[in-house]
This record gives structure tokens, C-alpha cells and sequence, in this order.
DNA sequence: AACTATCTACGAAAAAATTCGTATTAAAAT
DNA sequence: ATTTTAATACGAATTTTTTCGTAGATAGTT
């Protein structure tokens, strides 16, 4: 179940993963944040988002309250996944060094990430 | 100057990087491979591509030869920023934790990836 | 010289994603 | 009981991205 949600519906989902499940006004409340946004928009993606399956959704008194039927994890492996192919060839590390050599990491973050390595290592076997 | 390229655009891109200056001929081909495309979609992209800035072309004969003017790694840098901010609330380690740990990377790979954190953390003093 | 192949330019259709207005309903406030 | 407020559904306009057809020019072939 390959999905690929579109950038808005990524937002959308950032919040209910967030803040769990939400209401419309909620959501729109955060992404008014960012950026202006009509009340009628937000709630027409998230009735989208719900004939796709993306998000389920139930009735409390008038009103319904949303949540991400999709697990972040896997959203994010496909989106990395396809950014891989699509700009780094497929390649895990040219990817890696590429995040790691422009931000600035700090080097306990530096660090930790050699032991998660280490760790996959001894996993791997 | 932060250009974020379309899907299409970006496959053009590639294909500019990889096998350097192109005609439209030749990037047309190298898409068709993976899905067919029209010629003449592939010619509108690169029309608007100049459009944009994105490429250069000079002409040879009675074809352009189209060059990219924007450096590959500035982009995977853009998109890698965007999908950091969007997917994994602009953290470096979540996202490259996430690269490592779902694919199968070699051991090599992996070692490479350690020695390139020695050498960051060398840099940083 | 007429024909064919190969370009470009241009416009516009088609598809996908984003945005919002209007009508309706139901609860809450006056 | 009216009025106001807040929600939903629905349709449709807008914008962006993708796709291609057609016309015209030019160079090479027969």
C-alpha cells in the first residue's frame, strides 16, 4: 500500500500525528500558522483525505474528529525512499552524507549516529 | 536562489547531470526508457526550463544542445531540507537514522559513512 | 524540384492539486 | 422563538503540472 499523500495532505497528517486526532478547526488552526488558509479548504483535504482511507474519522456530537489512519514511519521511509531514487540514484549513503555534510550536526548528534550503526552492524550479523 | 524543480523536471535534470550537455532527442530517449513520453512533452519542459533559468542551450546546427545551470548537489540539498522540514521536523539524525535503518545497507557502506563523521567531526574542531 | 525527416515554437487540452463559496443543518445564545 | 455560531457537504473555480497536436522552417534524399 504505496501511498504517496500530496504536500498539503502531508501537513495534514504532520498535525494529527502531533496532536492526535483533531477536529478540522484544529488542524486549521495550525496550519493558519504557517500560512493562510480558508477554514473550507483544510476541511475539503480532510474529507478527501477520508474517501481515500488516508484518515478515519468519527462523529462527536456535530463534529468530527479525524485521525491518521497511516503510520509516520512508513510515510516517511516511502518519501525518503523515493527522494533516493530520484535525486541520489538509489544510493543510502551519498544520500546520508549529504544531510549530514550541510546541516550542521551537533557532535553528540554525530555520535549517536555512529552507535546507531554499530548497532545495525551487530544486528546484521 | 532556491528553485524547487517539478517531478518531470527533475528526471530532465538528471539526465542533464548524467550525461552532460543534451539535445532534447537524447533526453527524450533516456525518459522513454522508463515510461513512455512524447517528444514534444519533453521539448515543452526543456522550452520552459530555459524559460526558468534552469538551463542553458546553445544551438548547433539546427538543434539545441541544453546544459544545466544548476549544480545537482544545491538541489539534493533543497530537497533534502524540505523533505527533513516536512517528514522529520527538520532533523538531521531522525531522517538519516531512518535512510539507514530501512535499507539494506552493506557493511561497507556503512563503515564509509562512519569514517565520513570522523572526518566532519575532525572539520569541526 | 518534390519528398521526407527532424527540428522548433506555440497553443491549448488534460490531469492533478489547491482553494474557496454557498447552501444546509443543528446546536447554543439571546 | 429568533438569532447567531459552528459544523458539514457539495460543487466548482483556480492554479500548477503534465501532455501533446499542429504548423512552419530547414536540411538532407531521391
Amino acid at each position: 500500500m504505496k501511498i504517496k499523500p500530496t504536500d498539503k495532505e502531508l501537513e495534514i497528517l504532520q498535525v494529527l500525528w502531533d496532536k492526535g486526532p483533531s477536529t478540522v478547526r484544529e488542524v486549521n488552526e495550525q496550519l493558519s500558522q504557517d500560512k493562510e488558509i480558508g477554514y473550507t479548504t483544510t476541511l475539503k483535504f480532510m474529507q478527501i483525505m477520508h474517501e481515500k482511507g488516508i484518515v478515519s474519522r468519527e462523529l462527536f456530537g456535530k463534529t468530527h474528529r479525524y485521525t491518521a489512519l497511516i503510520n509516520k514511519t512508513s510515510i516517511q521511509q516511502t518519501l525518503v525512499e523515493q527522494l533516493m531514487e530520484t535525486a541520489f540514484q538509489g544510493s543510502a549513503m551519498k544520500m546520508v552524507m549529504q544531510v549530514l555534510g550541510n546541516k550542521k550536526s551537533s557532535a553528540k548528534e554525530l555520535k549517536e549516529i555512529k552507535e546507531y550503526i554499530d548497532k545495525l552492524n551487530s544486528e546484521q550479523k
